[in-house]
DNA sequence: ACCTGCGTTCAAAAAATTTTTACAAAATCT
DNA sequence: AGATTTTGTAAAAATTTTTTGAACGCAGGT
């Protein structure tokens, strides 16, 4: 991963700022939040590879943040934290959280565990060349081929391509792709859904004899399929 | 999961009693070893689903079996230690261990380290699949399978489906069902019911002269059995 | 200022699904 | 066995969802 982007969670802008110094000197971009809301939102629109959050923030309980966070983002996320009580360590992991360190922490080891924690999101992802059919994603170079010939797309169309791909089989419901291509804001506008399925649809399909890859799952949501 | 098994890898006698009185009576399986050697071995025969690792053995030290393990061990490795230097903390962390827990430990936070290490793993992969008779159903896909072809069903179909067969054996009644796939208002509208399972039996229904899988108990509801 | 490409919105047509209705078949009770 | 209740099936009507075409507006480039 080529700089993997952290948001730091935090209400004291002096340890964001150390963090934020530590973290970029060590080859992340660093994005920040001076609350939970703040973060949430943030979290939102630029989706980040990992979250430090900081528990015990003013407008909110950390741990609400925790939970409304998990309800739609599956990176890790570190807590920071100076409870040290084994009640709080537990309810924060058990609602989510992948680590947990008490503050005053070790510079050395937050980023050990930040490396742990990206660690293992790096090797999930695999096959980076996706072949369904006579359609072919390379996803790292962000090109999709049919036949031989390239497939030109728009963002929003890769975007969304590039999700099926990934969940290849898998029904996906109409109100994960929306908030996962468009954001959270916007689970309810399926009529875009529709339109870019069109759209997608009219350039990759292939031969009418052969099963559509775009699966319609009515009421559900979409499959993609690779056979 | 069902009863995940944790490999206990540590020289002393007692913590490893300890750990595994209170791992079994919170439904886990242990295995122990008592060296490095008999660790590895052990692994590699009975992979166990986490490994609980005491680094500080006799036999050698814990970060080569640590190195060893990671060579070919996918599963999360928790570290158990003494030290509580970032040294090692670090050292064994980015040796690719998922964890690192100073000893004294507190067994509420180890087992909500272990949960947290085991969710991601249950989330990313195995499928939940259940099998009855020549039908397969994946519930995280949302694919049922007849043989080897596909089934296509409506989302209310899928709903009772999915019902019966994460309660497979057990009668259900029409109330219960009703309530479950349609809403607690609809409590009363059996028909909706009779209607659904004839589409749900001529879908799935196998060989005549196998016995069907959704069998009706009168008056009082289904059941659906995967003999 | 004028294109052009892209994302969004709207609306009507088409398809799929659910609900309703009616009646046949089976099981249960007396 | 006959009556009664419960269940199964088929087909229609009603509703929901999806597809599709068209048009609008914004932003970047010329």
């Amino acid at each position: 991963m080529n700089n993997p982007a952290v948001l730091i969670i935090d209400d004291e802008a002096p340890i964001r700022r150390l963090l934020q110094i530590t973290l970029e000197s060590n080859g992340y971009n660093v994005l920040q939040a001076g609350t939970g809301k703040e973060g949430t939102v943030m979290a939102a629109t630029h989706p980040p590879d990992i979250i430090l959050l900081d528990i015990g923030l003013p407008d909110d309980s950390g741990h609400n943040i925790l939970k409304q966070l998990r309800e739609w983002y599956n990176q890790p996320i570190i807590i920071l934290s100076v409870q040290s009580s084994e009640e709080d360590i537990v309810k924060a992991l058990d609602a989510g959280a992948n680590d947990y360190l008490v503050k005053p922490f070790r510079t050395g080891e937050l980023l050990a565990r930040l490396r742990s924690a990206l660690r293992k999101n790096v090797n999930e992802e695999s096959p980076q060349i996706i072949i369904a059919g006579d359609l072919q994603l390379d996803l790292t170079a962000r090109i999709v081929k049919k036949g031989n010939e390239p497939v030109k797309l728009t963002a929003t169309e890769y975007t969304l391509l590039a999700l099926f791909a990934k969940n290849e089989g898998r029904v996906l419901t109409h109100h994960y792709l929306l908030r996962e291509v468009w954001g959270p804001g916007y689970i309810n506008q399926s009529q875009y859904l529709r339109v870019f399925i069109a759209q997608l649809r009219k350039k990759i399909e292939q031969d009418p004899n052969r099963p559509k890859p775009i699966i319609t799952e009515s009421g559900v949501g979409y499959r993609f399929t690779a056979e």
